[in-house]
RNA sequence: GGGGCUGUAGCUCAGUUGGGAGAGCGCCUCCUUUGCAAGGAGGAAGUCAGGGGUUCGAGUCCCCUCAGCUCCA
């Protein structure tokens, strides 16, 4: 039976026992941002199971596309993998251990035809129920193992909620694959016995205090991963070897030109390339980018792993792509995802294996350096080079270690490790630092204020708290500086991005300037700032005023940030996700995952889709309604951001063209916002990109000051703004001639001057020289002149002076058959520049220098006589 | 947010202790050939990322800024 025989004869069967089927969810858990990955065929049905939802059917059946992560370091042996697939029958209060187990031995004996003799069954030690189950189903009383809480127990997921016994069935693949330990039986480590199907009876709720009470409506949870149960019907003792990874495995064998089976070693290599490679394709289709953390680095690190292993099987050129293709043409039919994103899957996996052979070349040559420079007598390398090298260069550790062990050299872990806890540290005092200046801290008694902001920006209040200097006070006067809490504020707290409001708190004779507002803590809402005039005391009633011009700055910006994003999604794809964003009164920015940059003509369509969409003054509305059902009506949530139960959930347009959950102030309608300008785009790191970008009257400001240094600019070359770049261009074209006429202007001056000198060559001790010093002309020009010289006279040394920028400077240069001699244009020149009060160097046949004091320019021409006289 | 590495011609890069800015490919012109990366001669092309400092002199040493990469958070 082949896994896709296998999947649909699973499916049907249920489908049979009035189950509904449930498509695989998407490996990234919606609606759950506690979950990195989709790690079981349950977690899409976990709300039924909490009572949290009511499920479309108390039946259900699915099989789930799952990712586990903990043991990425074990894949490649002969049982690890990282995706699988997950079938699974549910029950949400309906059936319970009698049908579950009923159904799972019929099935597994009766459609799979597995020999009765072969199968092993597990059980919560004092399950009795689910013993006297299966004795009914008639299986032999010594083939049920009694296992503890350990093995076979599950949840609660967290630190309460529903939970219970499991029994799973195993099978046996015979005495020869066993340990032969005397204890050996299914539990053991040892290859023999194989799990197939773990059924979870969920019969208690457990509270938080560990005491677990009976649940009225028990429900059932089973998992059979298709891999284990492939290999098992086809008789087959690897995952590996069934049809369901066997061509990847043959893929990466062809390309690497290995044969499968031969070699331990190799064959890993294989086994990882196969695996990983089909998971980065599944990843990827789900939404998944590479990046330097959470998700993203679990991609970038499955691409690195199976990169480094294709290094292993001497694999040069990029092949992840070729294993992701195979991936898709296998198993698309299956998860139409992988068909839909196949350009996409395929381009990133491109990029990112090339950026690593990037940095795995430059890493090498380092680490040959550090090899060969390392002494006869060292075979360690040191923990910080090796740091270094991951660190700086993002070079593997293990790879580091592989290639030190070639040359036979150890690599210093502990001293790594050291490092690496050093960086850590850094990393994490600076963060304390920071977080140190929120106030707050110190008031015991301080309570959630009320926001009023979202309808109003002016509000009666009093005053519950004064802080001054972190410190609770009584009151406050004139020319201090401290924070306030009200009862009741307008002023929106800094959070998600945006800005803290300003404006003012004041009552009859008194004003506190609030420069900022901040969270405190238990949901209370600081405003920092200073007192202008009069005094504060404590519960004094206050009216607290918003700076409103500036709160719609913001909140232009804020509503602009949304369009953004969705513009971003639209044009770019929807890999484009937020990943950071800051809204302040004067620009807003704008952070999100994108492998390139965005092109000149990406971006101006992405500003004018958001300006259609302001122009087309949609209106802006916020609801709060509970976390799941907003995740259903499909609006954005940010990954790892904390929500509570209710959400406020922000839409734009009727229907609605954005839909993202969002605390932050916005306008009523898009018009406001009146005009949407993108300042910039950056990267800010691999695969990340910033945009920055301005609203309403600060793109007004901007347009004012570019179209004013534009009109400067014409004015200051004469010609009108219509014409600048032409005139600019014309201006620089004419710059440049004229300087290379200048150049070549001078050049014949200063030669003709040398011209004239070949005329007047002395000799001293019959070798020929001249030595004279040329006015006003620069190093360069000077050389020449010495080349040139030097040329003219055959043989014989030329040394030449100038003053450039009233200092003196030289150039001595020696012919090649005194080079011979030992006459050294270097010797000469540091006597000369010596004398100047400078210093100067070259090479033997031409060397240059200079000094200070350009009036000793005769005594150090002298000089070179004198040389040549002594030498 | 913090640490580190890199930035030289259109492209890929070299450039020793600070002392003449280079190579290959590409480009332009001419010649010879017309077949696979043709051959020959000549030529253009650089604010050595930008700014400051040290020095007689900086691509090279020091500081700052920007950009790309990388690790940590």
């Amino acid at each position: 039976m082949t896994g896709d025989e296998l999947r649909s004869s699973f499916l049907e069967y249920f489908e049979n026992k009035a189950h509904t089927i449930v498509p695989s969810s998407s490996l990234i858990p919606h609606g759950d941002p506690t979950l990195l990955l989709n790690t079981a065929g349950m977690v899409q049905f976990k709300p039924y199971f909490l009572g949290e939802e009511k499920p479309p059917s108390r039946r259900l059946a699915s099989c789930q596309k799952c990712f586990r992560t903990t043991d990425i370091e074990s894949v490649g042996d002969s049982s690890h993998c990282t995706f699988f697939e997950m079938l699974g029958n549910f029950s949400i209060g309906d059936y319970f251990k009698t049908e579950a187990i009923d159904w799972a031995w019929e099935f597994v004996t009766e459609h799979l035809k597995l020999p009765i003799e072969k199968l092993w069954i597990t059980i919560l030690k004092d399950d009795d129920e689910a013993f006297d189950l299966w004795l009914k189903q008639g299986v032999l009383e010594n083939r049920i193992i009694r296992l503890d809480e350990k093995d076979n127990f599950w949840g609660p997921p967290g630190a309460a909620g529903p939970c219970g016994p499991c029994s799973e069935i195993h099978y046996d693949y015979g005495l020869h694959m066993g340990c032969g330990k005397p204890g050996c039986a299914p539990g053991c480590e040892c290859p023999r016995f194989v799990e197939i199907w773990n059924l979870v009876f969920i019969q208690y709720n457990q509270a938080a205090n560990g005491n677990r009470s009976l649940l009225e409506r028990p429900s059932i949870d089973t998992g059979m991963g298709l891999e284990r149960i492939s290999a098992v019907l086809q008789g087959k003792t690897t995952i590996f070897e069934t049809d369901l990874l066997k061509p990847l495995v043959a893929e990466a064998s062809k390309l690497a030109g290995v044969e499968y089976g031969k070699d331990e070693y190799s064959d890993v290599a294989v086994r990882v390339i196969a695996e990983h490679g089909r998971g980065i394709a599944f990843l990827i289709a789900d939404g998944v980018m590479p990046g330097s953390d959470g998700r993203g680095y679990i991609l970038r690190r499955l691409i690195r792993r199976a990169a480094l292993y294709g290094r292993r099987l001497g694999l040069k050129q990029p092949f992840l792509a070729s294993i992701a293709k195979k991936t898709i043409e296998h198993m698309g039919s299956i998860y139409p995802t992988l068909q839909e994103k196949k350009n996409l899957i395929l381009d990133v996996i491109r990029a990112e294996e090339n950026r690593f052979s990037e940095t795995l070349t430059v890493g090498l040559e380092l680490l040959d350096g550090l090899i060969s420079s390392a002494g006869q007598g060292e075979n360690m390398l040191c923990g910080k080079d090796v740091f270094k090298l991951y660190d700086t260069y993002g070079f593997p550790v293990e790879l580091t270690c592989e290639l030190a062990r070639q040359h036979g050299m150890c690599v210093d872990v502990t001293g790594f490790e050291k490092e690496l806890a050093n960086q850590k540290a850094r990393a994490k005092a600076n963060q304390r630092f920071k977080s140190g200046t929120v106030t707050g801290d110190n008031i015991p008694d301080i309570k959630a204020t009320s926001f009023v902001g979202y309808q109003c920006l002016v509000q009666n209040s009093y005053i519950t708290h004064i802080l001054l200097a972190n410190k609770p006070v009584k009151n406050i006067r004139k020319g201090q500086t401290a924070s306030l809490v009200l009862s009741t504020t307008p002023f929106y707290a800094e959070k998600g991005g945006q800005t803290g409001d300003t404006g003012f708190i004041s009552h009859d004779g008194a004003e506190f300037k609030v420069s900022n507002t901040v969270q405190g803590p238990s949901e209370s809402i600081i405003h920092h700032g200073y007192v202008t005039r009069g005094s504060f005391l404590l519960n004094d009633e206050v009216v607290a005023r918003v700076d409103e011009e500036r709160r719609k700055d913001i909140a232009r910006n804020h509503t602009a940030t949304h369009l953004l994003h969705i513009s971003l999604k639209n044009i770019l794809g929807n890999h484009a996700e937020q990943r950071g964003s800051l809204v302040s009164p004067d620009r807003l920015r704008f952070d999100f995952s994108h492998l390139k940059p965005v092109t000149g003509q990406e971006l101006e369509e992405i500003e004018k889709q958001v300006n259609e969409m302001i122009r087309a003054n949609l209106p802006v509305s916020a609801r709060i309604i509970p976390f799941k059902e907003a995740m259903k009506a499909g609006a954005i949530a940010i990954f790892g951001e904390k929500y509570g139960e209710e959400v406020r959930v922000l839409s734009v347009g009727e229907p609605p063209v954005s839909t993202e959950l969002c605390g932050g102030t916005h306008v009523s309608s898009t018009g406001e916002i009146a005009v949407f300008h993108i300042v910039s785009e950056a990267s800010i790191g691999a695969g990340l990109r910033r945009i920055e970008a301005v609203t309403g009257r600060n793109t007004e400001m901007l347009l004012r000051q570019q179209a004013l240094t534009i009109h400067r600019a014409a004015e200051l070359i004469d010609t009108t703004p219509d014409k600048l770049i032409s005139k600019i261009k014309a201006v620089m074209n004419e710059f440049s001639e004229t300087g290379k006429k200048m150049e070549a202007f001078e050049r014949q001056a200063v030669l003709s001057q040398a011209e004239h000198l070949a005329t007047r060559v002395e000799s001293i001790n019959s070798i020929r020289l001249v030595g004279a010093k040329l006015p006003q002309v620069k190093v360069e020009l000077l050389r020449e002149a010495a080349d040139y010289l030097k040329n003219k006279i055959g043989s014989g040394i030329v040394a030449l002076a100038s003053v450039v920028e009233d200092k003196p400077v030289f150039v001595v240069a020696v012919t090649d058959d005194l080079v011979k001699q030992g006459y050294k244009a270097g010797d000469i020149i540091k006597e000369m520049s010596r004398i100047a009060g400078g210093g100067g160097g070259g090479k033997p046949g031409l060397a240059t220098g200079g000094g200070k004091d350009k009036s000793q320019i005769p005594e150090a021409l002298e000089a070179v006589r004198q040389y040549v006289r002594l030498k």
